[in-house]
DNA sequence: CGGATAGTGAATGTGATTTTCAGTTTCAGG
DNA sequence: CCTGAAACTGAAAATCACATTCACTATCCG
């Protein structure tokens, strides 16, 4: 067995990097993590890592696809996730979490747009704002 | 006529938020720009406007539906573009231009997803990301 | 072994907002 | 005309999350 295929099967990775691809596949599989969330969740067990280590780590998992990034609009905080089906977010406006929905648009449609603005497209994204059930009626937006 | 009518039928609105709306009118059509832009033009036709002011407009603006904000994904910027028909909106990730598309996400599946989700949906919100025909051959991301 | 390369953490920089502060203006009443 | 309260202003400072720099250290490959 390879030195380094401790988490899955990549090139071998800095230790480090691996640790965060670790936690990742333990915490953010319907989970939507900061940075700042997944550095406090490192510094658990590695007290000695840095913020920087952890937002490279992020860098470079995201390049490799073992890990995704999600923008929400109004919000300028990145989150990450654990890849899998193309999804669409949803965004509380009452609590901030992040959900995922089970939809994304139709290549029939990306294929359409792109084709009659003669662009090329390479990700199509698909955000929802609003309340979530337990915001719709507890405690409303402050 | 009323003293606060000159550029739209709204409340009366301080003569730097009118002016900022009306600068947005001339020039957000179908163009989408940051509030360093909006102040820029700003302060041509009123040099004494302060950036703050320009920004508060903004934010009131929004407020009444006078402007609309676009949030990109991967950028940290906030553009601003007049209202109208809701619509998509392009990124290209070369030249960094926002373009609109014509397409909306159809208020059945919207309903759908609200439904199955137990949400509230205020918003919803769909950008691509690519290149722009120009960008396709000519200048490579650097 | 020995230089080249990659990985680190602390500290610092960045860029776009967002807030604070100390006046100014505006305005509905007197 | 006066006035005090509420709304506006602009400059400057505070945020905030993300990026980059710096000075090392750990690894790797030949």
């Amino acid at each position: 067995m390879h030195p380094a295929a401790s988490s899955a099967q990549g090139p071998r990775l800095p230790t480090n990097y691996r640790l965060v691809h670790d936690l990742m596949r333990e915490h953010g599989q319907g989970r939507h993590l900061t940075t700042a969330d997944i550095f406090v969740l490192a510094k658990q067990r590695q007290p000695a890592i840095g913020f920087t280590t952890v937002y490279r780590a992020l860098d470079r998992l995201s390049e490799l696809g073992l890990v995704s990034e999600v923008r929400v609009p109004n919000t300028d905080t990145t989150y990450y996730e654990t890849p899998g089906e193309p999804h669409a977010h949803f965004h509380c406006e009452g609590c901030g979490r992040i959900d995922d929905l089970d939809y994304r648009l139709s290549s029939a449609v990306v294929a359409r747009l792109a084709r009659a603005h003669g662009i090329a497209v390479s990700e199509a994204l698909v955000t929802l704002s609003g309340r979530c059930a337990a915001c719709r009626e507890g405690a409303p937006t402050p």
